[in-house]
DNA sequence: TGCTGTGAAAGGGTTCACAGCT
DNA sequence: AGCTGTGAACCCTTTCACAGCA
């Protein structure tokens, strides 16, 4: 298999994941055509052949893809055969926002453990996990195996929490306060910023129509 | 001013604001070198020196740039002088959590709305908002011309309530439902999918280290 | 006929390298 | 000397177009 995928082939990759459960669960179709998956995905046929043709061929020409094969295929790909655990540091607004997020599961992830350093907030039950203090996150990151820390502190704790996760283990982060994290080379950072992209918004808005290739 | 400013530049202007705020307002520098808006946000020197330079020459060779005034001038080119009125549709626990996120109001923006389908959760007053019926979505966002709608309801409601929106008058769409948007032409589209930035992590978490890109 | 898979072409974004101010 | 502004080179991604099967 050749390496050096793109993150946004990546990205479309989980797109396209994401539509062929639909597919597959809600809409029981069994085939779909790369101009199908493209329209409900936001993106051009020809690009996912080529996206999916880096890992092989999975279509019947004249037919398309089968929906069920392929969807197994990505799950593969993108190694989601196995569940997550990931753990919510900072257990305030959008911490306990993550806590009660119901699309985890049945996606694949399990949160397992919740941080603060509230000490009012310790104990609470925030979706049927228990908030827990700092002093014991290194413990129970290397109990759990939890690879994935959720940074949803304020801006101030932010990087602080990014290194005691990392020091427990963590080796993926997904970074909800906006700063940028500095991390040891080998730890990789998803970050999510709202306002960020309101900004951008705000960008298209002002200098009138979307820019370029987002609407369609 | 030349236009035609590919989306990544916007994002990683957006970054530089961010950064830019913190230093004029928590460490009160008054100038940055390209090397340092750089470092601190995530990509190389030169890339700063050419998004910036699309816009304008702002810095003084030998020096610098001066924070305040480059901080004035890209909320000038993304359009942020002015406050942008925003609503939020779907008052569940995303919902209630970005009628509380603090970063919102200073930042520009101000969520003057939140809407639910749910009777249960009309009336509420959340982080100092009442939760609104749909019946009265399209009245308020005239009256208070609202042009940024956040969805944040479950992904079966998402694209009527986009239609809502849009029929309303709003002109940019924050999607935080798992789904893709079909929105009419010049109106914006972006989607934050926590789910879909936790398999890009996995991705990498699997195939090993970061792609390429990320960290550094 | 219909749609995939894929080299080749086109298009854009990023990096280089250096001239030009301060 | 130091750091910006920028054309040119480079590289990577996307699009095109068509051969190849079902």
């Amino acid at each position: 298999m050749a390496r050096k995928i793109s993150e946004s082939t990546v990205r479309r990759l989980s797109r396209y994941l994401r539509r062929l459960r639909e597919l597959d669960a809600r809409e029981r179709r069994s085939v779909v055509s790369s101009a199908g998956l493209a329209q409900s995905t936001g993106t051009t046929a020809a690009q996912v052949r080529k996206d999916l043709s880096h890992f092989g061929s999975f279509g019947k020409r004249g037919q398309g893809y089968p929906v069920r094969a392929l969807r197994e295929q990505l799950e593969e790909i993108l190694g989601l055969t196995q569940r997550w655990r990931v753990a919510v540091l900072g257990a305030g607004k959008i911490g306990s926002a993550l806590l009660g997020y119901g699309y985890f599961t049945q996606r694949g992830f399990d949160v397992v453990a919740a941080f603060d350093s509230d000490q009012s907030r310790i104990g609470l039950d925030l979706g049927g996990v228990r908030v827990q203090p700092l002093s014991e996150l290194k413990r129970t990151f290397e109990d759990r195996r939890v690879a994935i820390a959720i940074i949803a502190t304020p801006v101030e704790a932010a990087q602080q929490s990014a290194d005691m996760a990392v020091g427990a283990g963590a080796r993926a982060i997904l970074n909800f306060a906006p700063v940028k994290l500095d991390v040891p080379e080998g730890v990789a950072v998803r970050e999510m910023d709202v306002t960020l992209e309101l900004e951008g918004l705000c960008y298209m808005l002002t200098t009138g129509g979307p820019a370029a290739d987002d609407t369609e």
